[in-house]
RNA sequence: GUGGGUGUAGCUCAGUUGGUUAGAGCACCAGUUUGUGGCACUGGGGGUCGUGGGUUCGAAACCCAUCAUCCACCCCA
């Protein structure tokens, strides 16, 4: 038997009406603030996702699907949203329009890892990304949006929120904070020297327990922002505290893409296991000049969909729709020109198979059909149909042509 | 990439210190006699016990390998 690649899944009901759900829920609240929906490709140049994620994540150094195609290209299936909305921003010159662009897409990530709960090397994400505005209130847009989503699926969460700074105070902390490293290079464990070259940032995430204890004592970006990335921190709190967002600091917080800059967030369930990030984003303002863009603020944000799909409380379903089945042969020529009527406005489904009146409620009740019409010799007779409201438990045999 | 757990029916799982035709519940199909659903009852279909070796008179069970899957580390959505 051929099966899905690991880590590769089909999604079946009922998680497939949890997924629609979803989207429809997601795309709508973000139709009204402002968002328009756009598609890039799942495949794009290497070189994208090396310039924009960074070639010191995991995700560009060891994660991607990439590979050589018949042209001798480096391409590799998308690892995440942001670099291709970005890519399709700058080379549709939108960065030389000017104005504030708004888009939110979904569809499929690829990243090799090694499957767990909540982690697919086929994951979905729904994603927004706002070009153009450089006021922090964006950013707080953007949370409120989230929580918004979060919101009306019934999905509780905790906001985790940080600032990185911005080309003018992340150098100066980056470096005196390893001048605080190797001070303490004796102690540290192997990976966060390996940080300290590569990313130095990242050691302040480490699950080391002696590391962690040497880090209490070591330089918080927090307390090093310059002024402006310091105000607009300050007034992203107080906006959110405005408007009812819970949030808690999280210095520690240093999301695992390079092209962040200022505002990082990260929206964490505690309730879908080890991988608990079902949100994250954040301010990005240098990434469209990397890729040759010209200089744009822009923010943006992503959720696993897959994460969310067990946390979503779905809408009582309701009976829905017609059954329709004929109680001889003769009849069921007849059910088939209903159902076609019918189809034009509703979800009919046919049995074709005559049957005993039991038989048939019995199915049209198996379905969770609101309906069950059904054909015998009496109706056929007398050009009529027998119909049943399920939910109601009423019944009545009316003109085949009144259905 | 590293560690641990688990593979028996469509699903959830039993299966005694190795013993004869491998079971249950749910689901599915059919029936319970005149044209009335959910309940109940009766019957039925469906399994090369993940795969390949080995030990044994005999393996679903014990051993080895392999594959798959899950969980965790790492990292992240």
């Amino acid at each position: 038997m051929i099966r899905s690649l690991r880590g590769m899944n089909d999604i079946l009901p009922p998680d497939n009406a949890r997924f629609e759900y979803f989207l429809d829920t997601a795309a709508s609240v973000a139709k009204r603030y402002g968002f328009t929906y756009i598609e890039t490709p799942l495949l794009e140049e290497t070189a994208l996702f090396k310039r924009s994620v960074g070639e010191s994540s995991d995700i560009v150094g060891k994660e991607m699907y990439q590979f050589t195609d018949k042209g001798d290209n480096d391409v590799c299936l998308r690892p995440e949203g942001t670099a291709g909305v970005v890519r399709a921003f700058v080379q549709n010159k939108l960065d030389r329009a000017g104005g504030i662009h708004r888009y939110f897409y979904h569809g499929p990530m690829f990243r090799y890892e090694r499957p767990q709960k909540g982690r697919l090397r086929e994951f979905h994400q729904f994603g927004c990304e706002s070009f153009g505005v450089q006021s922090v209130y964006e950013d707080v847009t953007i949370i409120m949006m989230i929580a918004d989503i979060l919101g009306a699926l019934g999905i509780g969460y905790r906001l985790k929120l940080n600032s990185l700074g911005d080309h003018n105070c992340m150098p100066q902390y980056r470096e005196k904070l390893v001048g605080f490293l190797d001070a303490h290079e004796a102690h540290l464990c192997e990976d966060c020297l390996r940080r300290k070259a590569t990313n130095p940032i990242r050691v302040l995430d480490c699950k080391n327990e002696r590391c962690q204890i040497i880090y209490k004592k070591a330089p918080k970006l927090i307390n090093n922002l310059c002024e402006s990335c310091n105000s607009d921190f300050d007034t992203l709190k107080h906006l959110l505290e405005e408007n009812g967002i819970v949030y808690e600091i999280d210095t520690h917080l240093v999301r695992g893409l390079d092209y962040y800059s200022k505002t990082a967030f990260e929206f964490v369930s505690d309730d879908i296991g080890a991988q608990s990030a079902i949100a994250g984003g954040g301010r990005y303002d240098r990434l469209v000049e990397f890729l040759d863009g010209r200089a744009t603020p822009a923010v943006g944000f992503a959720i696993g969909i897959e994460r969310l799909l067990e946390l979503i409380a779905m809408p009582e379903a309701s009976r829905e729709g017609y059954y329709m089945g004929a109680m001889d042969t003769e009849s069921l020529p007849q059910i088939m020109q209903l159902a076609k009527q019918k189809r034009m406005t509703q979800n009919v489904i046919v049995e074709y198979s005559p049957k005993s009146l039991k038989a048939h409620l019995k199915g049209a009740d198996r379905i969770h059909a609101r309906y069950c019409v059904v054909i015998g010799e009496n109706e056929r007779t007398e050009g009529k149909v027998w119909v049943k409201d399920l939910e109601a438990k009423t019944e009545a045999v009316i003109e085949a042509e009144a259905l």
